[in-house]
DNA sequence: GCATGAGGTTGATCTGGATCAAAGAATTTG
DNA sequence: CAAATTCTTTGATCCAGATCAACCTCATGC
């Protein structure tokens, strides 16, 4: 799950703020991760940890995105979760996770040995505060996406999809400019977390871009052009929008 | 959301056994709760909470079921979790919840103050750790509720959804008889649950029971004939069922 | 430069569930 | 127990989005 880890606002290689310590953290509980840090990487595409797995490490994302999945048994798959930079993967007293972890694009995560982690959890209340705090951001979100996926249109999932992402993300170094974005994600991706085929979600797009709510760049890129016509097309009241 | 909270092992007037705090509770903390409980009754149908509403008070369910659900501005509604005897209601740090709470059949809670209940939680780490546990469960159960709106075909879903009641159900003492349960939520509440109309819920249950896989007593109690007949029917693998 | 392949678009058709409509149970009320 | 109300069932029709099928457009590599 991705609650955001972090081992700290002084974690001097990563550059992201670890999100799963908080601010009260001072330097002596953060020095106790320092030392045990390691980072990996994984090319896009790359399972990064099947359903079952033991999790042996806890990470937070540094670079790329990657996409925790659950799978039926004929092979229909559904995203349950985006992680971006400084999101948390691992769950604080399990051993296990319930899904399967992929890199969308290529990946960097810094990791910590689950054991050790734990024990800072354990000795430190506030960190462990923290991190049940960001379980229930995950919870809430979680929660979005179920009215999403049981109650929006195609395109009311599209325009929500964007909107999300694009408040995730317009804070990141990875920001091309005001409302300009780079879509990390294939339409097939997209498609499977929002519960849509990739032919469906390619029109939406091309529907939305028609209508001059957003624009492309070189496909990989595109722009907000009336953001409050894409917050319309969501489906949401006035503020109620996803964060996650 | 509906981590289980609960007094205790010792709460005595309560026929259920809370689940927020553990089995590792002692005297001293539980009887830190004692003295501040009050019960709280609603009628089916009633609003519990509101969203944005303040949370003056966490409780527990001791009968009934309740159900969070969320709404879109045009009244489209979706149930995001189902609340049965010994879940809780309320979240650890927060001051208002992001759904509406509603009755869904006659309801009674056993109500703390969420002040005192937030010092107790401060105070027993045990009980922090608890309810971190308890909020990754319905984490887990969010997410494969994900898995069933985006991706499960109608026939799916209600076979998930009966599966997955029976299982949370069939120790309580409301079950009727070996699987057999009572059915306490009207198709069109099943509905919202599901993403689905009420017509088809009605569809799928009768061509499940024209298949022989369930079969019903006076409508409101249902037996299950083929148990796995009905988890062939949910597109699950194995026992990677919904736990929820 | 051309070949290869991955991703994206676009069109035609199909279909699972939604929607619309009406007629039964069951339950509650008076 | 008749009337009213709330749920449920069942049928007919419709349509958003899936599916099937080309074709297009970039990258990347040779």
């Amino acid at each position: 799950m991705q609650i955001a880890l972090t081992a700290a606002v002084r974690c001097a290689e990563c550059p992201i703020r670890h999100r799963a310590v908080c601010a009260r953290c001072d330097d002596d509980e953060l020095s106790l991760l320092e030392g045990m840090k390691t980072y990996k990487t994984f090319k896009a595409g790359q399972p990064i940890l099947w359903r079952g797995d033991d999790l042996v490490f806890v990470a937070s994302v540094v670079q790329g995105v990657a996409a925790l999945s659950k799978t039926l048994e004929d092979g229909r798959t559904q995203m349950v979760g985006l992680l971006l930079p400084s999101d948390f993967i691992g769950r604080p007293g399990r051993g296990q996770i319930d899904f399967d972890v992929t890199a969308t694009t290529d990946v960097t995560l810094c990791c910590f040995d689950r054991k050790p982690f734990e024990k800072l959890v354990d000795d430190t209340p506030h960190v462990a505060h923290r991190l049940m705090e960001l379980a229930l951001d995950e919870l809430d979100a979680a929660r979005d996406w179920m009215l999403l996926l049981g109650r929006k249109t195609a395109r009311e999932k599209i325009a929500t999809f964007i909107q999300m992402f694009v408040r995730r993300t317009h804070t990141d170094e990875q920001a091309a400019g005001p409302d300009q974005f780079n879509m990390p994600m294939t339409r097939d991706q997209i498609a499977n977390y929002l519960g849509l085929t990739l032919e469906t979600v390619s029109r939406q797009f091309n529907s939305l871009k028609k209508e001059g709510v957003i624009s492309f760049g070189d496909r990989k890129t595109f722009t907000v052009v009336d953001m409050a016509a894409l917050h319309n097309a969501t489906g949401d009241d006035a503020d109620g929008g996803m964060i996650d």
